[in-house]
DNA sequence: CGCCCCATGTAAGACGTTACATGATTGA
DNA sequence: TCAATCATGTAACGTCTTACATGGGGCG
């Protein structure tokens, strides 16, 4: 019951369609633009669309414009909105930075559009408090495994390369929040 | 048909097998080191390990040792080891760069122990390869994305977050050679 | 005695992959 | 007219998630 019942694919999709789409609009996007990493089967889409038509979170129009082929476009419902919004406010969990950070680049990707500035500095902030707390735990693994230098180099250097990884990152946050702070911000908002 | 047949999961508990052990102590692995990012969840685990000694890539032995309960080891079979030292001598592709480096990284952790120096040194080249090659479209994503103005801040800077962590990698292959041409080699071997 | 850890498994359901299928429109 | 592109879909299959089930062993 997690979530909704939406797949990361799915909201993705939900992400994008804030701009009314095609399921054929939407697989060239995640073709095309390198930044998607999913998946344009047809396979993964139409059926994932229609998931998403049934739980009431998207509405797919019949478009017939003069000579054009049979052509639905989906957009999101109130419903779709409020869900992507709560998607995307939610705090980053340990469990996110441990499994895979694809979802929080995705949430953030989309935070701006779907729930305004001061969503996306949320969770840049929430996403900096979860690297913080992890890191010291990959940094006791590295010197843990180096005293037991059980572990071969290309052990070593694999989770060398995690651990910069999240250092990357957490750099990453931190000049994303000053570009928040820098920018002008339209109505009054609590100062960063 | 392509990888044998094998998943990921598939493939890190043939890496994990170079060691012997059981389905508990695959499952303790995955759920106690920050190393594997892998579902420690039985139903996982077994089906998995079953699938493999039916492809003929591990076998198990119930070890019956005196009031210890019913435990099954698991070790690599000649046609596992060489499957596995296969997958870690692939060269790596522009498709694993984009759809995501944990298979990467995996097959470099295990790369020194199943398939040798050598492997690891040609992993890390191979990576380096596909990186330099993929970089520029990411900047041109980038600048072709402010041109337009039509990504919100917040996308420009999941964007900018994704080139950040390749260029980190990059760095990273280039060190881990570097350790590796630093450190003594035992038999006859090119020079780096 | 009851509880927790060891250790293995199964069953239902969701989702993505791969491959196949269909048909209309556009341009050479 | 032939190929490519637009546009949508279905079916089989494999795998993971979640939840449940079972039972022995050690410990307080």
């Amino acid at each position: 019951m997690k979530n909704a019942g939406i797949s990361r694919l799915g909201y993705a999709l939900l992400g994008l369609l804030t701009k009314p789409a095609s399921g054929y609009d939407l697989r060239k996007i995640f073709s095309t633009t390198a930044m998607m990493t999913y998946s344009d089967s047809p396979g993964a889409i139409y059926p994932g669309l229609r998931r998403l038509q049934q739980q009431g979170f998207i509405r797919g129009s019949i478009e017939n414009g003069a000579g054009l082929r049979r052509r639905q476009v989906f957009r999101l419902t109130a419903r779709g909105a409020a869900e992507l919004r709560a998607w995307i406010t939610r705090p980053v969990t340990q469990d996110e930075v441990i499994r895979g950070l694809d979802g929080v680049m995705l949430r953030f990707a989309f935070s701006e559009k779907a729930a305004g500035r001061q969503a996306s500095i949320g969770l840049l902030k929430s996403l900096q408090a979860e690297l913080t707390s992890y890191l010291p735990a990959l940094h006791e693994q590295r010197t843990a495994g180096m005293a037991m230098a059980a572990m071969p180099t290309s052990g070593s250097l694999a989770l060398e390369s995690g651990i910069r990884s999240y250092e990357t990152l957490l750099r990453w946050t931190k000049d994303a929040l000053a570009v928040y702070a820098r920018e002008p911000r339209r109505k009054k908002g609590k100062a960063s």
